[in-house]
DNA sequence: ATATATGATGAATATCACTCAGTGGTTAAA
DNA sequence: TTTAACCACTGAGTGATATTCATCATATAT
């Protein structure tokens, strides 16, 4: 049957003149794409109304491979989730390192998790309703991921108590929880007002931010030496550091 | 067919000895039927795990008659929500009337709120993920049984402030949003640890509390300490972005 | 007593997640 | 080159589940 041999000629041909060549490649690039395809259905329709034989056709492969890459339609779900999860951690980290002081970063933070999730939410449905309660979630990819993320929190309020621009009070685990808390039942109320916009992003997240630091420091009494004696030792750090650095340099 | 009759009649006596004796006061107790034998295993399985035969097995009907009651499973676990909201709101109404300040009844809403989402968690998962997302949730039972529920909060804030007890800061969504959002997130990581108790469930209702109450009335303060502060930050960003600098150029 | 309306039923249908017996193409050994 | 073993893949088939509908039972009205 020359035809048929032909054929196939044609199509292993085809192949190797894409991009991905050895066949570990090959696997990668249709891991990444089932991935996108199911992560396109998940923010479009939701967890329920995303069919497996959907995802398989935007993927462009059988719906029997998506069991080959996945074990499941939640396994599937939760790479998706740690996907989401790896691309916020890495813009949080790059976007907090261009922040000079503390509220700054937490601003920045607020907006951009607040921004993120709002064109997401989607996925945040997973997290709440399907990860989080099955099976052992700790040790878990998704679990694993989400602490990195809130580490990036949790940094920047450390530095900010080091640093004097917080005052260390409640619990870090009950800050971090009015933090992204507020923001999510904030995103829900958002979505609900007929024209949510960027006034109303910036007032919650001021007001936030507000809380979160100024919250802190509000129970000290008014300015006084000790503040004082705070102030000039942060200078001095700073002057350290930068000798630190002009020493290293030269 | 003898056999079936008689299980029939049986059938027939057993309904007609129960207490229920018109058609409406019949009607009206097979609803409440049915919305118990769900919400039981709603809070049991969730959603996605509780089926319509279950259900109907556990309310005594067949699994047609769901169907005469409620359009789809999704307008049933709505019905449980509501009816979860109205409890809810019920008992937070008299608790609050019981306490004398704004803080004993901040105090109590938040940690009535946050006992009740932990016993009944599986029921706000439906909250999130399946009702406010599909259709037209304004003018829906739950979107009324919300509101009604935070207008007991809305109403001690407002009370408060004009007692005076309370500073009038933000917009009062973005106080609601703090108040609820910091409690259902609360709720996810108590659940996690492993022995949350209720000395968790206390810490975070005080923080919350503190935030609310007095983290508004942080603005006043003398000016000149202010500035000092100020100054001293831009010193300290300055030298960060010094530092970044060398960073970069090394 | 009969007719009508109301309520209830569960077998049948459609849709979906998931499985498995089989195919084809690739690599390494003979 | 030929052969064999392996790997990735396929899609028709299976079972579970939400939903429908033709039919039956009971209560109410005439």
């Amino acid at each position: 049957m020359p035809v048929q041999k032909k054929s196939r000629i044609v199509k292993a041909r085809l192949r190797q003149s894409s991009p991905a060549a050895t066949r570990r490649e090959r696997v990668q690039s249709k891991e990444d794409a089932i991935i996108a395809a199911a992560h396109k259905s998940l923010v479009a329709r939701g967890f329920a109304k995303t069919t497996m034989s959907q995802i398989a056709r935007n993927a462009g492969v059988a719906e029997g491979t998506l069991y080959l890459y996945f074990s499941n339609k939640n396994a599937l779900a939760r790479a998706v989730v740690a996907a989401f999860y790896y691309r916020l951690t890495e813009t949080a980290k790059t976007g907090v390192a261009k922040c000079a002081t503390t509220r700054q970063k937490l601003e920045f933070l607020a907006r951009h998790h607040l921004e993120n999730i709002i064109g997401e939410r989607r996925l945040l449905e997973l997290i709440a309703s399907d990860v989080r309660n099955t099976q052992a979630y700790e040790g878990s990819d998704i679990y694993k991921m989400n602490r990195e993320y809130v580490a990036v929190f949790d940094d920047v309020m450390r530095d900010g108590v080091w640093r004097g621009e917080i005052e260390d009070g409640a619990a870090q685990w009950i800050k971090r929880d009015i933090f992204f808390g507020s923001l999510e039942y904030a995103m829900r109320t958002l979505l609900m007002k007929k024209r949510s916009n960027k006034k109303d992003i910036a007032a919650v997240v001021a007001e936030l931010v507000k809380l979160i630091i100024g919250g802190s420091s509000a129970r000290a009494k008014p300015v006084s030496d000790r503040d004082l004696i705070k102030a000039v030792e942060r200078v001095d750090a700073a002057a350290s550091r930068l000798e630190r650095l002009s020493a290293v340099k030269m």
